[in-house]
RNA sequence: GCGAUCGUGGUGAAGUGGUUAACACAUCGGAUUGUGGUUCCGACAUUCGUGGGUUCGAUCCCCAUCGGUCGCCCCA
């Protein structure tokens, strides 16, 4: 027998009906906040996700799935959405279209080579937006609404929404200036990631887990101090917005994303119900300002954010929220013997196209099997057709809830059925 | 990359160094030769992830390997 590869999933019947209404409700609010789908590849070249994503970070050192085509060009299956859509957008010159801002959304697999846990697979599936074209905090403001009305939409309440800013050029680099002379002193005492990450991207040294406790971690600089006037400003706005919009959030100075483009908002959404695993972020994003000019487009302000449907479907899970997916059959037809499996699937087939939902048996079993087959795939009505019906040309529909049945002649079965349904 | 833990029929799950591997559910058949969700009876693992070792003998002990799960790191 051959596994699936490690980290990835089958989707089987009775759980994909709540992918399909989660990704189905992800498209009705980003209908109603005026987004529209994009679908890019979901391999690109691998040079797109290193210049994109960052090469000092975690994704592109150490988990992208790259591989070599049979031309010798070097692709990987995409680990995030946004640095495939500015590369569309770029591409296809969206710039110049007469809307702006572009307000997309997507919706596919991500890959990343991680090991598997609760709420981290290889292979995992995200939702997500990107506004492109505005410098407004609106705009964050409305991405964040979003997000957060898609969760609550859902009826998801132990929600926690953590914003920062990370500033915008300036700003970062007093502060990443800042940052290593304060901890270069105590450089040596600092994880080995840490005294890399000082190097590469100093940034990050504030969120390292391992270190979180040590002193130097607590007393070293915030980036909100370091904030210009405009960036200060900005993030200001952005909060006025969410207040206005009675969206609740933490200002958490240390917030940092994995991903080198962010600047300005930065948020991520966890989830705080009981019984959840171990990993409580269930999206993320922010504005991304430089990313359409790193990937060679025009100067282009851009903000977004990402979330993870397996990790929601985990939070419904934990918060014990039933969808509303109702598995019933509106009918379930009974036959016996061959011309009445004749006459079974053309009743059938005349019931489909009227736009109703039917099934039959397929293995020759008897009527109490068939029966109980009906009953299984809880079909409301039950049509029998047998020697007795095929002589008076009449079929007993049974009312599977009320057990009454009627008999009804073979022509007038899809309007009857049309009627009782 | 590191750590913990587990691996018995379609599913869940007991079990022991030694002639028949519990039990439950599901499935199928019958009681009821044209009627479901109830009941009763019967059927259903030459085999205990894979390979090797110890032993007279291993599903049970040892080693390796593969796989699942959870955690660390990091992230969605």
């Amino acid at each position: 027998m051959i596994n699936l590869p490690r980290g990835t999933q089958d989707i089987l019947p009775g759980e994909s009906e709540r992918w399909q209404f989660v990704e189905q409700q992800f498209v009705n609010i980003c209908k109603r906040y005026n987004y529209q789908e994009i679908r890019t590849p979901i391999f690109e070249h691998t040079e797109l996700f290193q210049r994109g994503v960052g090469d000092t970070t975690d994704i592109v050192q150490k988990e992208m799935y790259t591989f070599e085509d049979r031309g010798g060009r070097s692709l990987t299956l995409r680990p995030e959405g946004t640095a495939s859509v500015v590369r569309a957008f770029v591409q296809n010159k969206l710039y110049g279209a007469a809307i702006q801002p572009q307000k997309l959304f997507y919706n596919g697999p991500m890959f990343r080579y991680e090991r598997p846990q609760q709420g981290r697979m290889r292979q995992f599936v995200q939702l997500g937006i990107e506004a492109l074209g505005s410098a407004d905090p609106a705009i964050d403001a409305e991405v964040i609404a979003l997000a957060m009305n898609f969760y609550r939409g859902l009826g998801l309440s132990s929600l926690k929404l953590v914003i920062n800013s990370l500033g915008d050029q300036e700003s970062r680099l007093s502060h990443k200036r800042a940052l290593i002379d304060h901890f270069n002193p105590y450089k040596a005492e600092l994880c080995s990631d840490c005294q890399v990450r000082l190097e590469q991207n100093p940034l990050r040294v504030l969120d390292c887990k391992k270190d979180h406790d040590h002193p130097a971690m607590q007393s070293a600089p915030k980036i909100l101090d370091f904030l210009t006037v405009e960036a200060d400003h900005y993030f200001t706005k952005v909060r006025v917005y969410l207040d206005a919009m009675d969206i609740p959030y933490q200002v958490d100075p240390n917030l940092v994303r994995g991903l080198d483009y962010y600047n300005h908002t930065a948020f991520e959404i966890m989830s705080e119900a009981e019984g959840f695993g171990a990993i409580t972020t269930l999206s993320g994003g922010g504005r991304y300002n430089g990313l359409v000019e790193d990937l060679g487009g025009q100067p282009t302000p851009g903000i977004g954010f990402a979330l993870s449907v397996e990790r929601l479907l985990m939070a419904l899970e934990a918060e014990k929220i039933k969808l509303p997916i109702d598995q019933q059959l509106d009918c379930f037809i009974v036959a016996l013997g061959a011309e009445a499996e004749l006459k079974a699937v053309q009743i059938q087939d005349q019931l489909r196209l009227a736009d109703i939902q039917v099934d039959k048996d397929y293995s020759g079993r008897k009527m109490k099997a068939q029966f109980k087959a009906a009953d299984r795939l809880n079909a409301k009505h039950v049509i029998i057709i047998a020697e007795q019906e095929l002589i008076d040309q009449q079929a007993l529909v049974k009312d599977m809830v009320t057990g009454n049945q009627q008999l009804i002649g073979f022509e007038q079965i899809v309007d009857y059925m049309k009627e009782v349904l």
